[in-house]
DNA sequence: CGCGGTCTTGCATTCACTGCAATAATGATG
DNA sequence: CATCATTATTGCAGTGAATGCAAGACCGCG
């Protein structure tokens, strides 16, 4: 019995085993995404789902464990990437500035991928609107927040080397800063995907250092829209190419 | 509770029907409450509390649109005074100040409620604690805080006179807020209650206007913590004001 | 008393999700 | 190459939440 357990060596090609798994991850994530931006995400059932990426509904629960987590949780070792950079990051730098980079990195990351992942931009900004406005969808998207909200403010307190049952600080930055970032992506989302979604998070996380003033870089924002943009500006390469 | 019946003129008393309907809307309420703080949010099915409230299963979807709805959405005026108050409260106030000041309020009025529906304080304050580690409820509690997060935002919007689909502004701070919020009665409720709810909302409330600095009150809230009461200190009639 | 509105309830159905056990694919070993 | 242990896939049965529908019970009014 090998005790390697799911840890893979570096440079190891993974075995035939591994790369079918990994291939029907994907899938499975594939033809859920696309179901959702054509029908919505309350509309979409895990039989279709299974159906769509040719496996038996049981099987889509070996590899998610729930609907929302197939839009979600989409590689389980981000978490701990973002875990460790939160953690140990610039050390000199304040807690606030690290969430700020670690997050906007995160979200460059997600975007990277949904681009990669499905064809047109456009169609993700449209359905992104679309998803905002289904209740369930929310309802997901404000658990998954929740967790990583809890994970975050743990990571914090790691890297303040508090404890965070008597610390409430840790705990109350992440959840500040995870609410600012659902805000953003919330109001990008709605959008439609026409603002430029770094300079709304670097406004955001501002006004979050600031401790909002009215006047904040935020309250002009709407000079940020450009609302005659046909392609989403989220997705828009930033002058060098973004593949990481 | 009571406040605003749901439908009926002031002044009038309500018919047989109505006082019915709300006596066995308490009713269910109560026992759901009551088996939640005895077994834990997810070991509760919905037939037992219908069976413990001498209703029909299919009753319970009459009252309560879901499970969840039975612990949080208490009182479906409330919202709607929230959402007044936020909009036209102290119109010289910063929108941040008036938040704050509503917020409290309203955390202020559950706790009262509870306190005044079940008896004893102190199983509340471990049942929370409980409750926190189940992510059924934890994941219910997030999507109720993300409805009233954009509730809020739409309020904030009303009050500064923008339009909430262009100015990103109102919808941050909501989130932020709701963000620290939540923070806040989570680490409460984490605590068993034994932390004072009103000193700890207010230290919170102030690191966020200032945008938390690491040497903010919140960081030596630890102090705050008396460990060797036998009282939940959330429950107590204002004792002293020692922050800021 | 009887009539109209509305509350309650039972029944059937959909859907997410879980446990269990049979089966098939895989890969290491002799 | 044959064998065997490991692990993935699948079907089946069952729980529990939630919804729609169509009786039946009940209140309040004339």
């Amino acid at each position: 019995m090998s005790l390697s357990g799911a840890g893979q060596l570096a440079g190891e090609r993974p075995s035939l085993r591994e790369r079918k798994k990994l291939a029907t991850r994907l899938a499975i994530r594939r033809a859920a995404l696309d179901l959702f931006a054509e029908r919505g995400f309350s509309h979409v059932t895990v039989e279709d789902i299974a159906a769509a990426a040719d496996v038996a509904p049981r099987t889509f629960f070996n590899y998610f464990p729930s609907k929302e987590a197939v839009f979600f949780g989409a590689d389980p070792g981000r978490v701990g990437q973002l875990w460790a950079r939160v953690v140990h990051d610039q050390p000199t730098q304040s807690a606030l500035d690290v969430l700020r980079a670690a997050l906007a990195d995160q979200v460059r990351t997600i975007v990277a991928e949904l681009a990669e992942l499905g064809g047109d931009p456009m169609r993700w900004a449209t359905q992104m609107k679309a998803a905002q406005a289904d209740p369930q969808f929310r309802a997901a998207q404000a658990a998954h927040g929740a967790q990583t909200e809890a994970r975050l403010g743990a990571a914090l307190a790691e890297r303040l080397g508090c404890d965070a049952e008597r610390d409430p600080y840790p705990l109350m930055l992440a959840s500040a800063a995870m609410g600012v970032l659902r805000a953003t992506l919330s109001f990008w989302a709605s959008s439609g995907g026409t603002i430029p979604l770094e300079e709304l998070t670097d406004a955001a996380f501002q006004a979050l250092a600031d401790g909002f003033p009215e006047d904040c870089a935020l309250r002009g924002s709407t000079h940020l829209t450009d609302s005659t943009t046909s392609q989403p500006a989220g997705f828009r390469q930033h002058g060098k190419e973004l593949t990481r």
